[in-house]
DNA sequence: AAGCTAAGCGTTTTT
DNA sequence: CGCTTAGCTT
């Protein structure tokens, strides 16, 4: 064999060994650098190494493993050298890499797209791992991100008026713009803006229709018309108050490359290797921008599961990942089908539930792993009952040796989240919710953030609005609807009309008032990039009033807390940040997410909806609320073809689960204020009986059960934990001093009675105010 | 302009 | 059932 024979295969071989603890399939997804590739990868299936791994090998071999090119001035000693490399199976050495790499790229030279910061930041951790510092500065990022890092440097080439200190509205600010473009069109229609306006602008955006094409393809359609107005409006709203929305950031940048060929290319070149992750996720806008960036080269890799698609409804479409091979021709697709995570009994059942859907690539997860426990499935009485079951599972299996944060609680709706987290306080259980309300979402948070976003930027009316009377300066509706008439007379923006309020007679009375907080905000403008933003929030919240408007209450002091909070993330944003400024936090703060905070490094159970667990696995998982009109929920009743989606949701639901996994339902449940009796899910059918344990805990008296010869012993649940109290026991009501074991003695102060049971808060002497459930608190009237 | 009360309404959620 | 919001009152 010649040297350069020998090198090409000796080559492979390293290359290879490198990745040697994957199986074949999966390294294969690995070293098929070059070229579009779909990996459609199973729940499970160690997608995220794979992606990672991949990420590893581009940047250190780049094409090699493909290519035939071979080092000019190559050695037998560097043979020899290599040689001894795969002995000693160390793949470390620069020396190593030199003699490999055939057009690595520079490790900016990268783009993977992940679903959530989240993602991205495990992405990188991993990475550094493997590589060590200098793969840091590999763009591995959302969409989003990645759209707002080009259009900082390039909106200016789009000519549409928008400014670098653009601002990122989040969908409650551009609802509220949006509500205001609503108000001349849709009269006195309450539900337009939210229901139907929304809704319609969101998905044209993300098929990237601009209000010119939406407006022509509404050809007649009345109601399609006055959506189109609405959508002229808002975008008229947003550009002049120089704001982009979550949708404009990606469809901008589309627009970009398509105007500027030059910029394409530029971005083209530079991100010589794309890789998109949760590919079933992806918008229209969103295979557009990948097509664009990676249509040259072709160096495109998505991995996704077609049986996780769970955000059609926000306008994912599925056809992505269905028709890749025909948009990308050439494309190799390789099938991750071997499932590490789950027990067999689990997958069985997964697989059993999927496979009621129609119209998925055909793919089959097996494993390896154990049988394990069968899937637990328990009906009970209502919500209540059902709680204290999970909750007395979750210590059971505390006792077994499991720790707290190896179970969740996962949920079709953040609603359900109640009761649960109820019986939790009540069995001294830890838990944290993920989800609900995000910290960004805090009336205080708000307020301060849209100080911040017109200090960064004046025209953004919409946030001027805000804080133009938070603290209350006297500048009511009145004021403002004058404001804004003179501002759309004039063509100015909100601030520009309060800047020159002297020269309006109508402000007489109160332009010192308004010429004191102009002046304030000038002079913020000026310290904007003085100082820190951390300082600059101190600053204003001090200066501004807006701290001492608070007060002193309990909830103030609660709201400053979150405040402090506020300071420290941006002081914390400065350290991580290369060139910290005021924008790059506010754009940081707008594109964070709760689930960006979660470490799992507390021993707490978890709870949250099963949207948001995606991507993440427990040993055990319970599925709470598995009801007809809850998962399937309510809608599926009216718009069937929604049951799919549900249906992978369960999926979703089901494969988070490694060892252990409990689906319970109740027979009655307290939703929105009415109690709803639900029939179990058909989900549940849907699994065979050889794959379930199955059990129906309600009373008997409850259920007319069909007359049997010998009935299937359906065992009587014996309550957990604590058996269940008599009812008739002591009442308490506001004002009754009480004594607590634990807590002392204290003072009734209200009473609410839930369920057979009475909520009764507690101010105790010398524990403060607490939440008790009466007949579960050992309370003694005093 | 600001505070209060009645009415209405409710998925899932990433940016 | 609990929250937000609109509209009404002072």
């Amino acid at each position: 064999m010649d040297m350069h024979s020998e090198f090409l295969a000796l080559r492979k071989k390293i290359i290879e060994a490198e990745f040697s603890r994957m199986n074949d399939r999966q390294r294969q997804a690995v070293l098929a650098t070059q070229g579009p590739l779909l990996v459609l990868a199973g729940a499970g299936s160690g997608k995220t190494t794979v992606l990672v791994n991949r990420v590893a090998c581009i940047l250190k071999y780049g094409a090699a493993y493909e290519s035939d090119a071979v080092p000019s001035g190559l050695t037998a000693e560097d043979l020899s050298y290599l040689q001894n490399c795969l002995a000693q199976r160390s793949f470390g050495d620069e020396r190593l890499r030199e003699l490999l790499a055939v057009d690595a790229p520079p490790s900016w030279a990268l783009l993977a797209i992940t679903f959530t910061n989240k993602a991205a930041g495990e992405m990188k951790s991993r990475l550094e791992q493997m590589l060590g510092e200098q793969a840091l500065d590999i763009w591995a990022c959302t969409f989003h991100s990645a759209c707002s890092r080009i259009l900082r440097r390039e909106i200016d080439k789009l000519e549409l008026g928008y400014s670098r200190s653009f601002t990122i509205y989040d969908t409650d600010d551009s609802l509220r713009v949006l509500r205001e473009c609503c108000r001349d069109v849709a009269g006195d229609d309450r539900n337009f803006a939210n229901k139907t306006a929304l809704p319609a602008i969101s998905r044209a955006k993300e098929q990237n229709m601009s209000p010119a094409a939406f407006e022509a393809a509404a050809s007649g359609d009345y109601r399609l018309q006055k959506i189109a107005s609405v959508y002229y409006k808002y975008q008229q709203a947003l550009r002049q108050a120089n704001a982009l929305d979550f949708d404009d950031m990606l469809r901008l940048t589309v627009m970009l490359f398509e105007k500027n060929p030059d910029v394409l290319d530029h971005y083209a070149r530079r991100f010589r290797y794309v890789l998109v992750d949760e590919y079933q996720d992806t918008n229209p806008v969103q295979y557009q921008l990948i097509s664009l960036l990676a249509g040259g080269h072709q160096n495109l890799c998505v991995v996704g599961d077609d049986d996780q698609s769970i955000y059609k409804f926000r306008g994912a479409t599925i056809e992505n990942i269905l028709s890749f091979e025909k948009q990308f021709k050439h494309a190799r697709v390789i099938k991750l089908e071997q499932n590490y995570r789950s027990t067999s009994a689990i997958l069985g059942v997964a697989n059993a539930v999927i496979a009621n859907n129609t119209g998925r690539k055909s793919k089959k997860l097996w494993t390896e792993n154990p049988d394990g426990d069968p899937v637990k499935v328990r009906r009970f009485e209502d919500e209540a009952t059902e709680a204290l079951f999970i909750a007395n599972t979750i210590l059971e299996n505390v006792k077994d040796g499991m720790k707290f944060a190896d179970q969740a609680v996962i949920y079709r709706m953040n609603a359900q989240s109640g009761p649960i987290e109820k019986a939790f306080v009540r069995m001294g259980i830890p838990y944290r919710i993920i989800g609900g309300h995000r910290f960004y979402d805090r009336m205080e948070i708000r307020d301060l953030m849209a100080y911040l976003c017109v200090i960064n930027n004046p025209g953004d009316n919409l946030h001027f609005t805000r804080i133009v009377n938070a603290p209350k300066r006297s500048i009511g509706s009145a004021t403002m609807a004058a404001v804004q008439q003179i501002a759309e007379q004039t063509g100015q923006t909100l601030y520009e009309v309060f800047l020159h309020c002297q020269e309006y007679e109508y402000f007489s009375k109160k332009t010192a008032r308004i010429e004191s907080f102009m002046h304030f905000m000038e002079h913020m403008r000026e310290l904007r990039t003085e100082i820190l933003p951390h300082e600059l929030i101190r600053t204003v919240m001090e200066e501004s009033g807006y701290l001492a408007s608070l007060g002193d209450d309990e909830e103030a002091k609660s709201r400053k807390e979150n405040l402090s909070t506020l300071i420290s993330n941006a002081a914390d944003y400065e350290k991580n940040a290369d060139e910290p400024t005021l924008e790059g936090f506010l754009e940081e703060a707008a594109l964070m997410t709760d689930i960006d905070n979660y470490d799992g490094q507390a021993d707490t159970v978890v709870m949250m909806t099963i949207h948001a667990a995606k991507g993440l696995e427990f040993p055990a998982v319970f599925i709470a609320g598995m009801e007809e009109g809850v998962f399937p929920g309510q809608s599926v009743m009216i718009y069937p073809e929604q049951l799919e989606e549900e249906r992978r949701l369960a999926y979703v639901g089901i494969t988070r689960a490694k060892r252990k996994l409990n689906l319970t339902c109740a027979g009655s449940r307290m939703l929105f204020g009415a109690t709803v009796r639900n029939r179990p899910s058909r989900f549940l059918d849907e699994i065979p009986n050889n794959l379930k344990d199955a059990q129906d805990m309600r009373p008997h008296f409850e259920r007319p059960q069909p007359r049997r010869a010998a009935p299937a012993a359906p065992i009587r649940l014996e309550r957990p934990g604590v058996s269940r109290p008599v009812q008739s026991k002591a009442v308490f009501a506001p004002g009754d001093t009480v004594g607590h074991g634990t807590f002392g003695r204290g003072m009734v102060l209200s009473a609410k009675t839930m369920g057979g049971d009475t909520l009764l808060e507690i101010a105790f002497d010398t524990c403060g105010t607490k939440k008790l459930m009466a007949n579960f608190a050992r309370l003694k009237k005093l």
